[in-house]
DNA sequence: TGAAAGGTTGCCATTTTATGAAACTTTGAT
DNA sequence: ATCAAAGTTTCATAAAATGGCAACCTTTCA
């Protein structure tokens, strides 16, 4: 039909297949997004393969070997992950004139920090339940960077990371520390302690395992001049390196607790190598906030003890 | 049917009520937008009353008497702008993956450069219009402010602002320079030259309009102890006040030259109050540039002279 | 070799949607 | 009063989206 050519346009979107090609992608397969699409086989199929021909491309490979995405496939997805997160500001807009709290909040943080006493985000999550029950949660851990990039594009309402470099379009609501302390698993030469008159410099013999990312570890990793042999974008990563003996690390000291308390991993110079980490929520400054994430961020000031004198 | 209800959600969103509802509010009207939108006038009220149940508000009044939106219906004007803009967003993404240049390049630069001899802005255009033919242009003047949050938030692929501060999201391209002279009107006490003893000092005795907005301008007259007594958004509007002789005001050479030949403007000590400001392309850092904006930015630098050294 | 699992396709009934024509309503102007 | 313009509503129709069923194709794995 003509005039629909011309108000649709060439290959113009359909959320439809969209959220099904991001359903199908998450969970791997036609038939195990059968159940979380709550439609049937053959029409996942038939909306993959429509969406397939509307893009002019191949976005996964499926068959009884398996299902993988395309090289294409996963830009699609990355696109169609963009859209829909705007498509959500879109209904938050519309929510927020409403003044109702609805749809989904999208928080990120950085790993293994709910083990530290310090954080009350769990607690933040509960007061937050309870103002807004209807509000559906959506939790991802990510690295710093990737969390700051998905704030500000509006892949996330708001991230919890360490505090490093601070951008201009960010936010920040300073929320708990974390006490960073070196540490090196059995098997390495440090494990039975140091010696007296082992200078710190020598540390620096060791290999070192740090993070991936701009943060504070990296920086002073550095400075410490840390010979940095593994790079790794979490702190789980972080626990494995360093339990095997031949890597130090700087972990949390809440993290480390279990290991220690088995014996697997001791810290080195306890009281001489550490730094502390600031954790803040950021959320991005411009569209100004939805009801949803400025009452999560009221949450979390509460939750840690602030009174919301400053954002 | 609650399979559908499942998927789409409550208020799920249809690009096309929202295009139409968008086309029709920039019209000003069903009657005038049923051309544009090439669908008879009962559609275009069925969409649009369709939206309304929708969202569950009223978008705007309409009838013989006129039409005009809502407080509520400006909201989500606005809100549809910006998901539009990430369904170009997407479009984009997906041409790009084809290399291909289509859609909408949407560019925005603050007003009355034209006349610049050293803008060149034209023959960026002519060049981007060869090397990419399909690709429909979509130019806007706003503020500078406002320009800095269009292109970090996607509304704009790239602006051309004053250089004052710069964001951190955003990359930078120098592009060229006004000078910045200070004019009165007709009428105006200094219309007739300032007497030699009357020193600069005096001049902040007279009323001064300027940006409203943070800008060279701005700091200028601040630094000069200006009486700012009217502020406005665009040049345009500074040459009004400046005419009507009561004013005082900075304004590009090349903007008062034709008022100066016609002699209702004069510059004020052309040679000792005046400064520079430079003119630079702004395009957000992030999510990385798609073709088209590469391209145009291309065009924009070697339109003036640049071998694209930086970005 | 023969399930079993993952996908694709054709077929079909059902529902939804899109749309223009024509009749109707309201308002403002002559 | 009358008319024109702007919108709304009703109606009928054509097109499409939907989704289930069943048959069929492949690959994997026992």
């Amino acid at each position: 039909m003509v005039k629909k050519a011309l108000l649709q346009g060439f290959g113009d979107v359909d959320f439809r297949l969209l959220r099904v090609f991001r359903t199908v992608a998450r969970c791997g397969g036609l038939a195990a997004s059968e159940f979380e699409l709550n439609i049937g086989r053959s029409t996942i199929s038939r909306h993959i393969s429509d969406l397939e021909v509307r893009l002019g491309m191949t976005l996964c490979y499926r068959g009884p070997a398996g299902f993988s995405l395309s090289g294409e496939g996963e830009k699609v997805l990355e696109a169609t992950e963009m859209l829909l997160a705007a498509v959500d500001g879109f209904q938050n807009e519309v929510d927020d004139i409403h003044r109702n709290m609805r749809g989904t909040f999208k928080l990120a943080f950085f790993d293994l920090s709910s083990t530290n006493p310090k954080a009350h985000v769990h607690a933040a999550i509960s007061g937050f339940e309870t103002v807004a029950p209807e509000v559906n949660l959506e939790l991802s851990t990510e690295p710093p960077n990737v969390i700051e990039a998905g704030v500000i594009n509006g892949r996330y309402d708001l991230g919890i990371v360490p505090v490093h470099r601070q951008s201009a379009v960010l936010s920040y609501a300073d929320l708990y520390s974390e006490e960073m302390i070196l540490y090196c698993g059995q098997g390495h030469p440090c494990f039975d302690g140091v010696s007296s008159d082992l200078d710190l410099k020598r540390l620096s013999a060791f290999k070192y395992a740090g993070f991936g990312f701009n943060s504070p570890n990296m920086v002073v990793g550095q400075r410490m001049n840390f010979r940095i042999s593994a790079r790794v974008h979490n702190e789980e990563a972080l626990c494995v390196l360093i339990q095997s003996g031949r890597y130090l690390g700087f972990l949390p000291d809440h993290v480390a607790a279990p290991y220690v308390a088995a014996d697997t991993m001791r810290p080195v110079e306890r009281d001489k190598i550490r730094y502390t980490t600031r954790l803040a929520a950021i959320v991005r400054k411009r569209p100004e906030l939805n009801r949803k994430t400025d009452e999560f961020l009221r949450c979390l000031l509460q939750a840690h003890g602030h009174d919301r004198a400053e954002v």
